[in-house]
DNA sequence: CTACTGCATGGGT
DNA sequence: CACCCATGCAGTA
């Protein structure tokens, strides 16, 4: 920043005698991006490499290239580009990194995002940046391979005792330059004292800086994590001495409170390689540019923790012997799963630290499996992550590993691991009281960072996100959907933090982060491998706000004008019909009062009037536009003026959520099959509240379904209780079981359908705009989608099986549309067809549902566990899903199982849940 | 019988 | 196809 404000006036270089320079030619890459304008004498300088020989060859920084000998200055952002850093230390001019595969040069420069943050954080985070550049990057070009980076002992160590400077250096105008000038030294001293084991120590070498605080016993030098002072083994028997992390006196390896070493970090906690330390991280999956990316980098492990020993015991052969197969053999396997990329942000990270003098640096982060978050205690580490972050063990027992939690906490879990087939595998156990204290459940994402320079481990973590904001301990605010805001979030708003106790509160952050985390990371983060957690979580993200949106969308059935309610200061909206879908629109009301409606054509997105009464396909088009003439093209120009429109748009914003109002004013809306399609996505994956975690966000048992009475389907801690069956027959798995197929079938008959709808569709467009859109859009008259003349059905008359209505053809006409109430026809039992994910989409959709029940019944503090829910027969009105006779005056008696859509009508004013 | 432990299994990548 | 890892499950306490 204060470069590129120098950059506005003459030549960037402050060095440049001209006095009134103009600046002419482009220079180096400023950190934002853009290129530092030099004048002519300056930019050839710059051009022919001699820039920084010409004006501050007695700057520090200057070193020789390692290949070619070659003065290269290392340590301004001039040079910044042209000089490779090297794993075993030293640079290397471009020309020569270039040969010896060097492909890209130093880690490119912070996002934007980063240079928007406050000074003091992005000298942090730039700082840490460069320090793991300078710690771990680099090819070796006399090697010819990657050399080891991070140690987590030592790296650790060698941050921390290099941030401190940072500060005062680094805040000038040429802050970078102060600032690897600074580190180079540092670091080149490291890497030369290279491990003279090549073999199995590339880069333990730097062991050696470890400060002795840190490693009381002086062990450090060869072994790694060492017993502190207190030498005390977590379990006597079962672990070796020298690789017991003593932390404290603390014989088991269960959890416990231990507020009084908070401050005692100094030995006791274990320090944790650096996640960063690839050099060609630019190059890496999630670049630290990112736009979204909060600036992280990946974790990438450019060699394994692992390789290096960490304690005495620890020995190749033996490791070799134990595990079959030496750990070093994963060397080549460098880079994290994306999955296990931590997604903190630096900010969060920077709160947990509390004071500004700790670098929070993520290390990985795992989402909960069910067997996780059950009471097992055992939570299955990734292996890189494990390798790469906590100390190496020798020993299957492995070793008590301090943690401390988001609130200062501290926990000391057995890190230890199981020879599984010619590897290992990684857990961490005892780690119930902390999971249960953080209230985690499957489908949660805990985070691990390294907090330096204490070099303490964080264990933070962040909810799958549609939890309860009652049942987080944060103090993040939430969105009304339950979401706690990203924005928010991020903003760094210190007054949240600050409330945290000292150590900081890992935000549970959104998950997906709303939209501010690219997809390609929400992918990546949330991993590929479950496709249930990525719908839950992602996908669920679209979702919900789909969802959301969808609420706008939902429209009074012609000639039903919704009733609120108010139950328990949540304001319900009440449909004699089910409410249908529609395009969003605006309304306003003209200077004469007139109502008018406006709705933006979905091709030139210019915003026509139509009248307030209207019924909209879902996708409008001016061509549509049979009111005003004039303006059926989308050549005539707009109505309104560009202030207007603001006005227009800034009401709609404010009155999106409440769609209590629209409703009432909008007497129908059409949907089309694309809203149909997301709807009934919606209404199976996932209703804006989110999916109980627990349930599905487990992962791959493969039986959970049935009357499954493993650990993870009986876990109770973070389960919310037994899920439903899935031969229920309880109105909502029936309902749910229903409208699923009603949707399949719907779709697949579709086509067939048109020409009943194509006929429907002409009553309709007497009174409709006229959209004759192929398959997805199709018009939806008021009462058709639900059959049920019945207007004391309010939502999902289709529950009601008795009713003759219910009974729809498949050839109804009304089959094209998205009517969710639609009663299918009635085969009933669960479908067998259904393969096991119809059924999880059943099963999830009958939560949903149990959820929507809830909420539009009667608020309750039970958990929407389907299980709970009491079979309540055929129908059977006025009956709670859990069994509990609702009588709530709700829906007139045969509103049951509100489907998913029931949902939707439901005009929460804060939050989706308003059972907390 | 329950809880715990440690390894086996197998789906997913 | 190898590896990862979520979960299963037998053996033990």
């Amino acid at each position: 920043m204060s470069s590129s404000s120098s950059a506005n006036i003459g030549c960037f270089n402050t060095d440049c005698k001209e006095t009134k320079p103009e600046r002419s030619r482009k220079g180096w890459r400023l950190r934002n991006g853009e290129f530092a304008g030099l004048c002519d004498r300056c930019g050839s300088a710059y051009e022919e490499g001699r820039y920084c020989e010409t004006f501050h060859s007695d700057a520090a920084g200057w070193r020789s290239c390692e290949s070619c000998g070659k003065r290269v200055h290392c340590g301004c952002i001039v040079s910044f580009h042209v000089v490779a850093l090297l794993d075993a230390g030293g640079v290397e001019c471009m020309a020569c990194a270039n040969k010896n595969f060097i492909m890209a040069p130093n880690p490119v420069w912070p996002s934007p995002l980063f240079l928007h943050l406050p000074l003091p954080e992005r000298l942090k985070d730039l700082s840490v940046k460069n320090w793991n550049q300078f710690t771990g990057a680099g090819p070796s070009a006399v090697a010819g391979q990657w050399h080891h980076v991070p140690n987590l002992w030592n790296t650790a160590t060698a941050q921390s005792e290099l941030h401190p400077k940072i500060p005062y250096e680094i805040d000038r105008s040429n802050g970078i330059d102060k600032l690897i000038s600074a580190e180079c030294p540092s670091a080149t001293a490291m890497v030369k004292t290279k491990s003279e084991d090549p073999s199995e120590r590339v880069a333990s070498s730097s062991l050696k800086f470890v400060p002795p605080e840190r490693f009381a016993n002086g062990s450090s030098g060869d072994c790694g994590p060492v017993e502190t002072k207190k030498g005390v083994t977590a379990e006597p028997g079962k672990n070796t001495p020298a690789a017991a992390l003593n932390y404290e006196s603390h014989p088991s390896v269960n959890m416990s409170v231990q507020s009084t070493l908070k401050d005692d970090t100094s030995s006791l906690h274990v320090g944790f390689g650096l996640p960063y330390a690839l050099p060609n991280v630019a190059n890496g999956p999630s670049k630290v540019s990112a736009p979204q990316s909060q600036h992280q980098t990946p974790p990438a492990i450019t060699k394994p923790f692992m390789a290096v020993p960490h304690n005495a015991v620890e020995s190749s052969s033996e490791t070799q012997v134990r595990n079959g197969r030496p750990r070093g053999d994963t060397r080549g396997r460098h880079q994290l799963l994306p999955r296990y990329w931590p997604r903190i942000t630096d900010q969060e990270l920077q709160q947990i630290s509390g004071d500004s003098n700790s670098v929070i640096t993520p290390l990985f982060e795992k989402m909960l499996s069910a067997s996780d978050a059950g009471r097992i205690g055992r939570l299955v580490l990734p292996k890189k992550c494990a390798e790469a972050y906590f100390p190496a063990i020798s020993q299957p027992e492995g070793l008590p590993l301090k943690v401390q939690d988001a609130r200062g906490k501290e926990w000391v879990f057995q890190f230890r691991f199981w020879p599984n087939n010619n590897s290992r595998m990684y857990v961490l156990e005892g780690v119930t009281p902390c999971i249960q204290s953080m209230q985690l459940q499957a489908g949660d994402t805990v985070t691990f960072s390294r907090i330096d320079p204490e070099g303490k481990l964080v264990m933070g973590f962040r909810k799958a996100s549609n939890v309860p904001s009652s049942d987080q301990e944060t103090q993040t605010p939430k969105s009304g959907n339950g979401f706690p805001k990203n924005g928010e979030i991020n903003s760094a708003d210190p007054s949240v933090w600050s409330k945290v106790d000292k150590s900081g509160y890992i935000a549970k952050e959104i998950l997906g982060a709303k939209a501010s985390i690219p997809n390609k990371r929400k992918s990546s983060t949330l991993g590929s491998k479950s496709k249930r957690l990525r719908i839950e979580n992602e996908d669920l993200i679209e979702l919900k706000i789909t969802w959301e949106e969808a609420q706008e969308l939902l429209r009074s059935p012609i000639n039903h004008d919704p009733s609120v309610v108010t139950i328990e200061g949540h304001e319900f909206e009440e449909f004699g019909e089910a409410p249908i879908l529609g395009k969003p629109t605006i309304f306003t009301t003209n200077q004469v009062g007139v109502k008018i409606q406006w709705v933006q054509c979905e091709d030139c997105s210019k915003w026509r009037k139509l009248p307030f009464n209207v019924l909209l396909w879902s996708r409008w088009t001016c061509s549509n536009n049979s009111w005003d003439p004039k303006r059926s093209t989308c050549s005539s120009p707009q109505e309104l003026t560009t202030e207007q429109l603001e006005d227009l748009l800034s009401s709609k914003s404010t009155a999106a959520p409440k769609k209590t109002k629209a409703a009432k004013q909008v007497t129908e809306a059409v949907e089309a099959s694309k809203g149909l399609d997301t709807l009934a996505d919606l209404a199976i994956l996932g209703e804006g509240d989110a999916l109980p975690s627990s349930s599905q966000a487990t992962t791959k048992h493969p039986r959970h379904q049935p009357g499954c009475s493993c650990i993870v389907c009986i876990q109770p801690p973070s389960g919310k209780g037994p899920k439903h069956k899935q031969t229920c027959t309880c109105n909502v798995c029936l309902t749910v079981k229903r409208r699923f197929r009603t949707l399949m079938m719907r779709r697949e008959k579709r086509q067939s359908e048109k020409e009943a709808e194509t006929a429907h569709k002409k009553e309709q467009q007497v009174q409709q705009s006229p959209k004759p859109e192929p398959e997805d859009d199709q018009p939806l008259s008021s009462n058709t989608s639900n059959s049920s003349p019945n207007p004391k059905h309010p939502l999902v008359s289709e529950t009601v099986d008795e009713d003759p209505n219910r009974k729809r053809p498949s050839s109804s006409p009304l089959k094209g549309q998205i009517d969710l109430n639609i009663q299918p026809e009635r085969e009933d039992e669960p479908s067998p067809a259904s393969d096991s994910c119809s059924m999880r989409l059943i099963r999830d959709a009958n939560e949903r549902d149990l959820r929507g029940q809830r909420l539009s019944s009667c608020a309750s503090d039970r958990d929407p566990i389907i299980d709970q829910i009491e079979p309540g027969g055929g129908g059977v009105a006025g009956q709670r899903l859990d069994g509990v006779p609702c009588g709530s005056g709700y829906l007139d008696g045969d509103m049951e199982l509100p489907v998913p859509l029931s949902m939707s009508h439901v005009s929460i004013s804060d939050g989706l849940d308003p059972r907390h």
